[in-house]
DNA sequence: CACATTTTGTCACATAAATGTCACATAAAT
DNA sequence: ATTTATGTGACATTTATGTGACAAAATGTG
């Protein structure tokens, strides 16, 4: 699975080039053209890392960003500082903040190269290493699930439900959420389809008891955590 | 880390007496005797919220409160806005510049209380990180409550007033105030529905004994607080 | 290619949970 | 003692979710 970039530019021709790049190198990237609709796209893409630019109309990239690291849910988010000034005042104010910084103007693919670095240090389990969870196992290069070195049965769509809720623990997901990450945000599916899959998902894990893990939560969606009480 | 609280007041005896009360809140006050000595504060010390006099010689309050939140680096900066005034038509005009709104005389203790309301909520549509109320914890992103790590049994409409409450402790709000943040202001539905629902609320709670923590006013509404003596 | 097998999305209906209101009980204020 | 406000159990209704069945589409297989 493509790893989701948001990239935050109010310059539509910078932003324009980095997303053609970033498709090019295999990423999905998301485009937001001010901190106020990149705020409403993170909670909509859980977005794997952050290209942000220093300036901004409204909020500016530093704040943006210090918010970002206060929040328990976006803080682990690695963000990617662009600034169009080779001050070093701002370097390393901008660096603090933020995970890495990159001055404009920039090559691509030095963008493209520390995207990379940072998705490797912060978010392993994209690059296909297995996830485990309570003893479950998933392993994304093989494609299986197991129990005790004994292998689940499961449905493709399945098989990527279980992979995005245990890369997202403790989280509640609403059906569109879960629609958008699976079959993708353009998907004119019926929102009732998930809850298919979701009970598929579950009969796959009975046996292994582990269909516990998958907990509905009334009225928003649902939720992959370790039972409690 | 102790927040920085400024407190912009004029008259001497109020401000040290305010400081007082928030150091031994724990708080770190820092003291401004006018709007301009303020200013130059608050770019050295970016405070977490701003305890702001109405009435000021030179720049009023309101003005100055206007000027902070037309700043992109200040305008998160929760104030709370003191007023002599007793008078409604201030007390609006106060609020809808400062976050919030004390008429002299007022108790310390309810300063304190509405500073950690407001240092809690800062920003409640990114910041929704776990919200702790002794040992109570309401966790919006996987909509759990729990204590001691048990997950507490509640309905959708108990946790948005829970949540509401937890966000906005020691305020007393009506059964419409109520109505209108977790239904929408163009319900139509009776207010002992509320009473309904908050009778459910601490039914859930009720095994925990933090039931106490929703206490009835009378004639008034409801207050989410910490049950005194 | 024809045919079997698996997967997919949708529907209709079953089941479960939540909702809002009422009537009456209880407690507080006067 | 009377009035008023709040607490609470019960209930009908609405709403949300679970689930079996099915046809279309995709995939595998000889």
């Amino acid at each position: 699975m493509a790893a989701n970039i948001l990239i935050v530019e109010d310059e539509s021709s910078i932003l324009e080039l980095i997303s053609l790049n970033l498709h090019q190198a295999g990423f999905n990237p998301i485009r937001a053209i001010s901190a106020e609709y990149a705020n409403t796209l993170i909670k909509e893409t859980l977005p794997d890392l952050i290209v942000l630019d220093w300036m901004l109309p409204g909020m500016n990239g530093i704040d943006f960003a210090k918010r970002l690291k206060a929040d328990s849910i976006t803080k682990l988010i690695p963000i990617i500082i662009l600034t169009a000034k080779s001050d070093e005042d701002n370097k390393i104010e901008g660096l603090s903040v933020g995970d890495d910084y990159l001055t404009k103007p920039f090559s691509p693919r030095e963008l493209v190269a520390r995207i990379n670095a940072l998705i490797r240090r912060r978010s392993p389990e994209l690059l296909n290493n297995p996830i485990i969870f309570e003893g479950l196992v998933l392993d994304p290069s093989s494609h299986k699930v197991q129990v005790n070195k004994k292998s689940i049965n499961i449905g493709p769509t399945e098989f990527k439900i279980l992979h995005f809720f245990m890369k997202n623990t403790d989280r509640v997901f609403s059906r569109n959420q879960i629609l958008d990450k699976i079959w993708g945000n353009k998907s004119e599916i019926d929102d009732r389809t998930v809850d298919v899959h979701i009970k598929r998902l579950r009969e796959s894990l009975k046996k292994s008891g582990f269909h516990k893990l998958i907990q509905t939560v009334r009225g928003v969606g649902y939720r992959f955590s370790k039972e409690l009480e």
